[in-house]
RNA sequence: GGCGACAUAGCCAAGUGGUAAGGCAAGGGUCUGCAAAACCCUGAUUCCCCGGUUCAAAUCCGGGUGUCGCCUCCA
């Protein structure tokens, strides 16, 4: 497949170092608070990643982080932790916190299809990794010691900035007036491995190191895992366009001082889902979650197939109508494929061939799920049976994990439960379980069944006038309240 | 101020030098007592603007404009 690589700005061809196992790293959620849709966004294309590379035939070992430490506000040494905020804000633990939203968290993939990866590490369960680096890093000459922390020297590598070509004298440093700049350190772009000085007399979280007590950088841990469990070299490293500097710049000068040869080759950022007045945050607008699309009656499946719509490098603008927009075609399509009969043949698998051949040109190039969602329509148009249409169909789903067929056969199911109510002559009446609108519903259909139309128009204005929508179908009526 | 990405119909979008895919919404029609659903039909003389290269440009080159992001909290 084609993949844009973001440390090169180009298109390139991804020829993994051995193809018997593709690495991939993600960086996973700060499991302070909930994650927001826009969170998922990334979450949800990384994941389409993996499945496209497995569907291709290759063998994939994912590893996901969480972090549950070291994530500053700041990154100067006066910023709070994250995860200490949250835990004083809900007067909960740091553990207790990381636990709750870490479920939180996989909950929420778990309604989006979103597979786990292989590897789940907290980075409170690695930390003789980082101190291992660390020290390493010391002996090279790569880091000092200033103040009580361990930092990263930057004037040391023949280039830092990968993903961007900063000078170094235009980086505004503190041009956010909440942050302040670490005097401590030689070079404005070096960061902290290691702090000792927690400002905070309550920080649960510390361990001893050579030196002192204390707690690693944000930075250090996506290495040291990575290095953990996926050894020195890297196939892809995943994450959300605005971890690309600093973090991800750091993970690699970090990474690739301490292993003295090149680390990652292909770096694949997700852009940023951004509402009508800029990007999305947790601390201003609405706060969109998972829960709260799915109070609002949305299928949270409807959300990735809008991310699908659109592709990982374009900034994606949600709104309620553009959801909705999404959600009806979304439900349309499972229409569709609720309509092919299964089994009505033999499957055609040179059709199937074919179409998985066009599917794996369409996304192979730079995971164009837009025309992957096009591919899907395509199968539908194809001259064929319709067993063949939901062999291709199935096909497609193992990437864009929509779960089309099991919808589609839920929807069938219920249609065909009507006609069985219908061929007894039944008259079924589907609602919310409220007896008394039932019953008007009931009288509404005897009254159609007399002709007396003047009379079932008048029930369904009154019920109309209750916010209640009557939808006639076969054998009965749905009602439903609007 | 520096760096990066993007700009195609009301919306999501495809397109990688050969004459503008697909989906949603909208309008018209068929069907059903009427609705709904389903099915059929209808869309850009033009791709942010201005130049240039070419037989040919949404695609390539140059110059603008706009939007968004990053520049030590964010996916």
């Amino acid at each position: 497949m084609y993949l844009y690589n973001s440390a090169t700005h180009k298109k390139e061809e991804f020829v993994p170092r051995d193809p018997s196992l593709v690495k991939m790293y993600t960086c996973g959620p700060t499991v302070y608070h909930y994650a927001h849709i826009g969170n998922l966004r990334s979450y949800i294309m990384e994941d389409v990643l993996e499945k496209f590379l497995r569907w291709e035939g290759y063998p994939v070992k994912r590893v996901m982080n969480i972090t549950d430490v070291g994530h500053l506000a700041s990154d100067a040494d006066t910023g709070e932790d994250k995860m200490l905020k949250g835990a004083r804000r809900e007067h909960k633990t740091v553990m207790e916190i990381a636990k709750f939203y870490t479920d939180a968290f996989f909950a929420d993939c778990a309604d989006l299809n979103i597979k786990t990866p292989d590897v789940v590490e907290p980075a409170t369960r690695c930390i003789d990794e980082y101190i291992a680096i660390i020290t390493r890093l010391l002996e090279k000459g790569y880091a000092y010691q200033a103040g009580g922390n361990v930092y990263f020297d930057t004037s040391r590598l023949e280039r830092y900035y990968i993903f961007n070509d900063h000078d170094e004298e235009d980086l505004a440093v503190g041009v956010r007036e909440s942050v302040e700049e670490d005097g401590n350190k030689r070079n404005k772009a070096d960061f902290v491995l290691w702090f000792t000085k927690s400002k905070f007399e309550d920080q649960a979280l510390k361990w001893d190191s050579p030196w002192g007590v204390g707690y690693p950088g944000w930075h250090i841990e996506c290495s040291g895992i990575s290095i953990k469990h996926l050894g020195e070299y890297l196939d892809i490293h995943c994450g959300g366009i605005d971890n690309a500097f600093p973090h991800h710049t750091n993970e690699i000068a970090q990474s690739e001082a301490y292993l003295g040869h090149p680390w990652c080759r292909y770096w694949m950022h997700v852009h940023h889902l951004n509402t009508s007045d800029g990007k999305m945050s947790k601390s201003k607008g609405e706060f969109l979650t998972v829960s709260l699309l799915k109070e609002k009656g949305y299928d949270p499946l409807a959300y990735r197939f809008f991310c699908l719509q659109s592709h990982y490098r374009k900034a994606l603008v949600f709104s309620w109508e553009n959801l909705d927009n999404a959600a009806g075609a979304y439900r349309k399509l499972i229409d569709r494929i609720a309509a092919l009969r299964p089994a009505d043949g033999p499957v055609d698998q040179g059709a199937v061939e074919e179409a998985k051949a066009r599917f794996d040109k369409a996304v192979g190039n730079d995971l164009n799920t837009s025309m992957g969602i096009t591919a899907l329509y395509d199968a539908l148009k194809v001259k064929t049976n319709d067993a063949t249409k939901l062999a291709i169909l199935d096909s497609f789903d193992q990437v864009l994990s929509l779960s089309l067929l099991p919808k589609a056969a839920a929807v069938r199911a219920e249609q065909e439960k009507v006609k069985a109510v219908q061929a007894q002559g039944g008259y079924t009446v589907t609602g919310e379980g409220d007896p008394d609108i039932d019953a008007l519903v009931r009288a509404r259909g005897e009254a159609k069944k007399a002709k007396n139309f003047a009379e079932a128009d008048r029930i369904r204005e009154e019920l109309k006038q209750q916010g209640i929508e009557i939808t006639d179908v076969p054998g009965g009526a749905v009602w439903k309240r609007i």
